[in-house]
DNA sequence: TAAAAAATAAAAAGATCTTTTTATCTCTGT
DNA sequence: ACAGAGATAAAAAGATCTTTTTATTTTTTA
């Protein structure tokens, strides 16, 4: 619910990397470690590339790092680059006129909502997860 | 996002037939006003149906009708008998260890969002929705 | 009692999301 | 230059969600 088993896998990833930011690591061990589908999160991890969160070496001692400091990475921006920048947007009733203008019934509600999804992703870093998880929760 | 394509045919459905209390109305009639796919809403409404949120009539007269008053009937109600009681659990991250005991980093901010989700949902009625609407936007 | 109205049900088609399988390209070390 | 490591890419398989098509059952009315 709310976001796709895809952006789940990708933030596991990402606080992983922050928690292995020596050397790069391989795609296939960070499935391995967290028990995701080796490929589909090969894909994942592509997507994190293209938008610059990630970068990747290949050939031997390769894999892949964080683009940059895992307290500089908010949890929005990995959001974004999975689900597609459009996250957060629409009518609870589904309707395309509903607008500031003309706002359905539940507009300004659902909006706050919103607001404060988009909000929490946006002020948490890939850092605070990292620093706030218990032992061995994350892996 | 959030909540699935049913359930805002559905909302929409459940408030159209608010509208017109009187006598009960043809799937085909709501499906036409309001642009759902005719058989992808029978389906729904008869989710509904089962969950004693509307009463169904077969037979020349018959269609369906709000099974108690609109302002009695919580969007929750009509959320949970479309995508299931499960709406609104679930961590953040997937992880299915994340719980009140072992937290996960984002489990108290997380919780308090799916909160405020369910909160909305629990506190408006599907009068409510036909009462605040300003015209022709809900048809 | 027959016919029509309308819900109910099943199933197939399409789309999208998740997972698995397989192949290709690029880099690095020898 | 070659071989292996590893990312990249394509594609197929499975699952689920949405839509469409078709058939069945129940109820009403003439």
């Amino acid at each position: 619910m709310i976001i796709s088993q895809a952006c789940k896998y990708g933030l596991r990833a990402m606080v992983h990397l922050a928690q292995h930011s020596e050397e790069p690591v391989l795609s296939r061990d960070i499935a391995k470690e967290l028990q995701i589908p080796e490929h589909f999160l090969a894909k994942i991890l592509q997507d994190l590339s293209k938008n610059k969160l990630l970068l990747s070496f290949k050939g031997r001692g390769g894999g892949f790092k964080l683009a940059r400091q895992p307290q500089s990475i908010k949890l929005l921006e990995v959001v974004e680059a999975i689900d597609g920048p459009q996250f957060g947007q629409g009518c609870l009733l589904g309707l395309p006129e509903c607008k500031d203008e003309a706002p359905c019934p539940l507009h300004y509600q659902w909006s706050d909502i919103k607001g404060s999804i988009l909000h929490m992703l946006e002020q948490t870093s890939i850092q605070h997860v990292l620093e706030e998880s218990i032992p061995d929760l994350l892996k």
